[in-house]
DNA sequence: TAGATTGTTAATCGATTAACAATC
DNA sequence: TAGATTGTTAATCGATTAACAATC
């Protein structure tokens, strides 16, 4: 995938300036994992059509997404799979060696350590810190739990680009300008908090009551489609 | 907040007909949990600027949101903070004692049960299933963990509004279905798959490997955009 | 070759923002 | 009362869907 000429005589992608919309971002982890079914199953080819009816989406915002980032089908063909799961990685910046360290050492950080599925796209957690004396010098995944007071020290002797916050709310802002000072460049949020960060800090909050909330809205809305009028 | 006649004299929420945008679904948690932080303080009003800067959008859309479900404001003063948010939490659905069953007692499992923060809003787990004999009889968040071929049965003797899934991907359509067939109304579903379901139940879904990619492209760009020419 | 399917441009649809009368 | 802020309608903006020439 090297720079292409068009119609015009202009290069596309000369540089990848433009802004990708949230939408869009939202659906390339869910190609990336489909593909990554197809592959497994060894399946060699895949159209907008066959991708789009498992997303219940339409064929042309598959083709209209993927077009964003390049030409990777065949008219007449489609998509190799692939070469297509590989250069969703590419954009994605999956298998690049991505360290983390993780604040937070309770129930949710443990699951989180030791949950394997990341290990494969080449995400490593490094350390991990708690505040709590009695789970400071804990084994958690084959690591030591350290005093978060060496969090810091630690981020400028072994510089991480991940940090996640497992911590209770009240001090997951603590944390994250602690985890700023240190040099990160993303932080991913278990915290019911919205953290204030700077701008070249990128923020990935995961709020399980906000999604247990979504999910009792749409239960009471279908229950009350049922108990209202019949159209 | 009973029927309220508009200028043109009909009746507005005759009926909750109207299907409400899956973009308003998901800031409702947040203004919940708004209002929820401002309560705790004591503060009696809000205006929908103040909302609406906490939350980086336009006031315009904070009451364009909460107005698809009623008048809850005063002109020229805001929203009663305590009435806002009781007004939310019905159209929620919170405190109205949900109760949940929870399949797969893993890393995950074990941090859903543990995690205090749902107790709040009244729901309630009251069953864990595993197909483990090993995590079979342990006691996990006050529960002891039964077998999963005692699910079907376990919920036709007690209904149970949601079922929760942290099982491995492989076996998660194969639970959805005993949810099902259990009469269960909802999912929520930390496996990373897309759940076939009838029309009738309900799914959000809450997937880690996904979210950790999004946070992985928006560290790639910021890279990019740094790296690439300034403007 | 004929059929299929892409990449892209144009048309539609829906969500966000602006504006303002109503009124606390 | 004067100032502030809602609820709602209209205008704008952006995302989704449709259409089709290009071509494998």
């Amino acid at each position: 995938m090297s720079m292409v000429r068009n119609k015009g005589g202009k290069y596309k992608h000369e540089y990848k300036q433009k802004a990708i919309p949230l939408t869009v971002v939202k659906r390339l982890p869910v190609y990336q994992r489909l593909l990554a079914e197809l592959a497994a199953r060894d399946v060699e080819r895949v159209s907008s059509r066959e991708l789009a009816t498992q997303m219940k989406i339409d064929p042309s915002q598959v083709r209209q997404d993927l077009s964003l980032f390049g030409s990777f089908g065949q008219q007449g063909y489609g998509y190799r799979v692939r070469y297509l799961l590989n250069e969703l990685n590419k954009i994605l910046g999956l298998n690049t060696g991505t360290k983390l360290v993780l604040v937070g050492g309770g129930h949710l950080g443990r699951a989180i350590a030791n949950y394997g599925n990341f290990v494969k796209w080449g995400f490593t957690i490094k350390a991990i810190f708690d505040r709590d004396p009695q789970v400071i010098g804990l084994t958690i995944a084959g690591l030591t739990v350290r005093d978060v007071r060496e969090l810091t020290p630690y981020l400028r002797a072994e510089p991480v680009e991940i940090g996640i916050i497992c911590t209770p709310a009240p001090v997951a802002q603590e944390v994250a300008d602690q985890l700023v000072a240190g040099g990160i460049k993303g932080i991913w949020n278990f915290a019911p908090v919205a953290l204030r960060v700077p701008e070249t800090v990128c923020v990935e909050h995961v709020h399980l009551g906000e999604s247990l909330m979504t999910l009792s809205f749409m239960l009471k809305q279908r229950q009350e489609e049922s108990t209202g009028p019949k159209k």
